[in-house]
DNA sequence: GCCTGTTTGGACCTTTTGGTCAAAAAACGG
DNA sequence: CCGTTTTTTGACCAAAAGGTCCAAACAGGC
């Protein structure tokens, strides 16, 4: 049995995936991935299928440690409406300490929408329901806590949280100043009030 | 004087809009807007200046005939609570009524954003800014007049709105259902509410 | 220290990219 | 019907795209 590899398969993954992040897919090409990963060309071949492949790994790494971390330290949160809330201001947080203004990988390839094959759509969206449904669950868990007021539709608001949380991403890009970001995301924490 | 042009030169900055709009900026070829437009290359480079200056065109005429028209539409309603919710009406039904979900070209080029000129930059925040104005004119315009609470700060509420609105063209390329896009839609106006 | 099987580097390939150019074609005034 | 002026056409260009390939470099087992 002969040879390790000398590079970190999964550190060429990370900064692989921070410029797709930045550039989007079409933007970003292989020899971007060369100069940020200092790689060469047949090392990245004999490791991975391509770009397509190299896309799909990074979005997945993305959704693992960044989204569904977030929200595995989410769910421990006892209290319903702080579970949310903080969801918020994670996110504002996240948005206005990145100096590149990246967004959310999530985001951004969802409006890359039809150069992107179904697998990596199916992420996307899956993601999108599985935050919606988070979402849902707390409202209904406040509503029986009697913290959320009856009179709200959960599936529905649940569903206008997802939405502002889309906009707040996209508005983080350069849009809006630093400032705004929590302001509308207080605003939307109205929906639930 | 000799000759005109054989074709309509607003016509292919029409279908090269569309193309740009559906695709993005570097998704796009030129080859593309050859085949759409059914012009040749020398053609196209004796009209144009080359790919930017025919993406700026496209945005341009986004800008002045979606936007622009839909707002100064809107501008004329009497009822601030009406205008505002007519926005969001109509924006949802565009969104459900593209077959080819292309969202909205302002909001996909803000997340082409490091890839573009500062003008073309400016073209989307302008854009943003102003509809932020709107809905804020509006809000103070419903408060003098009664029809809208006095608790809600104006200009923060405005730029929830735009966040949502922002969220419904997103979610509107194909991640959520036809259906759930007015549901947002809806809940977006309890902000005012 | 040599064989073995993998990794590496970089030359190389094809296709596509955005863009140029000169010759041919076309409408107008005279 | 002839020059002038502009558009049109398609060949052409250099650079960059994504991807392949193989000789050289390499770390194990024997």
């Amino acid at each position: 049995m002969p040879w390790e590899k000398s590079f970190d398969e999964s550190d060429v993954v990370e900064k692989t995936m921070q410029v797709f992040w930045k550039k989007g897919y079409a933007a970003t090409s292989i020899s971007d991935i060369l100069d940020v990963t200092g790689i060469k060309r047949g090392s990245l071949y004999n490791a991975f299928d391509g770009k397509d492949d190299l896309f799909m790994r990074g979005l997945l790494k993305y959704d693992a440690e960044q989204r569904r971390s977030m929200m595995r330290e989410l769910e421990s949160v006892d209290d319903p409406r702080e579970a949310i809330s903080m969801f918020f201001d994670f996110i504002v947080r996240r948005s206005n300490s990145d100096s590149d203004q990246k967004g959310c990988f999530l985001v951004n390839t969802s409006l890359e929408f039809s150069q992107h094959s179904e697998a990596v759509q199916k992420v996307v969206t899956d993601a999108f329901k599985e935050i919606s449904a988070f979402f849902e669950k707390q409202i209904k868990r406040g509503q029986e806590g009697g913290s959320i007021p009856d009179t709200i539709s959960p599936r529905e608001t649940a569903k206008a949280l997802v939405a502002s949380l889309v906009g707040i991403r996209v508005m983080g890009r350069g849009t809006f100043g630093k400032a705004a970001l929590q302001q509308i995301a207080d605003q939307a924490k109205r929906l639930i009030a």
